[in-house]
DNA sequence: AATTCGGGGGC
DNA sequence: GCCCCAGAATT
């Protein structure tokens, strides 16, 4: 329980051993959200380029909600769950637009902008808004199953925690006590084998005192699935063709098209027109995303003899499918492996640039 | 309550 | 190689 749990000792450790980072230093509401989206499960060190270059660039929200959502989501290409970003970008609009373009500081209106969630909205309060709200993410959680040496958890042990750990936030540094659980569990109590020998609160913890820190919390087990493709650089007049996925998975990002069966009419149609052509194989990528990992062999065709027209950005229900001019794909965010392959097949289709490798 | 959303750090 | 991460939204 939170009787056991060392509240001086914890912050002392912060004081001493806290990281800083670049959205450290300032607390003003808007940089906190843009980090705490980011963090969002996602490891500090990838979060801090994307960081300084978000700043630089989106430096407040008016800017944000007036830029186009291509541009911003170029922003977070090879972050993944771009679904944070287009939510931050939603969430501009409407923050400019019903709350006088400022984050609100109340729990409940926080709450109803898009992508803040039960932690965000939580971390917003205590560390840009000096609020004594207790924050609850994966490190929290794993500090105290070990330090009650309990494995199995749920939704209730969400909400009870909480109300613990608001029973004892110091009013004076909310933030702070906050960022402190959060980075101990970063640094002393991590996932895996945990740091128990620096460790300042093993004296209290069960887990540690039973020998069971390694089996909490309890691990999942997963079934990666394997699938193999061919994506096609298809390239016509300085053009490459990309598709924008429209729903789901990679949504609003730019794609090459694969051989799969699932293509409209059109593209069935350009595929067999081309089923003749010279292919040139570029290097086997593989791509891993939560329980997938994907072999892709990018394959590429040049044609000058393709009609541009034969497909166009209506023709499929999943897949907006447009010619894009080979300088510019740059400025269509993809996803990481695509942007791998496009920066290969950039290089390959400039002869001119043969001294560079 | 379970599933869907990426990608890479870290070991 | 494998595990999981400063979660949110949807089903």
């Amino acid at each position: 329980m939170i009787e056991i749990f060392n509240l001086d000792k914890l912050l002392y450790w912060f004081d001493s051993n806290k990281k800083k980072y670049p959205w450290g230093e300032e607390k003003s509401p808007y940089p906190v959200w843009i980090s705490e989206i980011m963090l969002q499960q996602t490891v500090a060190a990838s979060v801090i380029p994307y960081f300084q270059r978000w700043m630089t660039d989106y430096p407040d929200l008016q800017t944000l909600a007036s830029s186009e959502l291509n541009e911003v989501l170029s922003h977070w290409e090879g972050l993944g769950y771009y679904s944070r970003c287009r939510n931050i970008h939603k969430a501009a609009t409407y923050l400019v637009e019903k709350h006088n373009a400022k984050l609100p500081e109340t729990y409940g209106e926080l709450k109803n902008v898009p992508g803040i969630g039960d932690y965000t909205a939580r971390a917003i309060l205590s560390i840009a808004f000096k609020k004594p709200y207790a924050v609850l993410d994966a490190n929290v959680r794993r500090i105290i199953q070990r330090l009650r040496a309990q494995s199995d958890w749920t939704a209730d042990d969400d909400r009870q925690t909480v109300k613990k750990l608001e029973s004892i936030i110091p009013a004076d540094r909310p933030g702070d006590f906050n960022e402190a659980m959060m980075q101990f569990g970063q640094m002393i109590c991590t996932t895996g084998t945990p740091r128990c020998v620096t460790c300042p609160l093993r004296k209290g913890c069960l887990a540690h005192k039973k020998g069971v820190s390694r089996e909490i919390p309890l691990r999942k087990k997963r079934k990666v699935k394997h699938m193999e493709k061919t994506v096609l650089l298809i390239c016509s007049s300085g053009k490459i063709l990309l598709r924008k996925k429209k729903k789901g998975l990679f949504q609003d990002m730019w794609m090459l098209p694969d051989e799969d069966a699932e293509s409209c009419k059109a593209m069935e149609k350009l595929l067999n027109d081309l089923s003749g052509m010279k292919r040139t194989l570029l290097k086997k990528r593989n791509h891993f995303y939560t329980d997938n990992k994907d072999s892709l062999t990018p394959c590429l065709i040049i044609s000058e003899t393709i009609d541009l027209s034969c497909i166009t950005p209506s023709d499929d229900e999943i897949f907006e499918y447009r010619w894009i001019d080979i300088s510019q794909v740059d400025n269509y965010p993809s996803p990481s492996v695509y942007r791998k392959i496009l920066d290969e097949a950039k290089i390959t289709l400039k002869p001119s640039q043969k001294g560079s490798k």
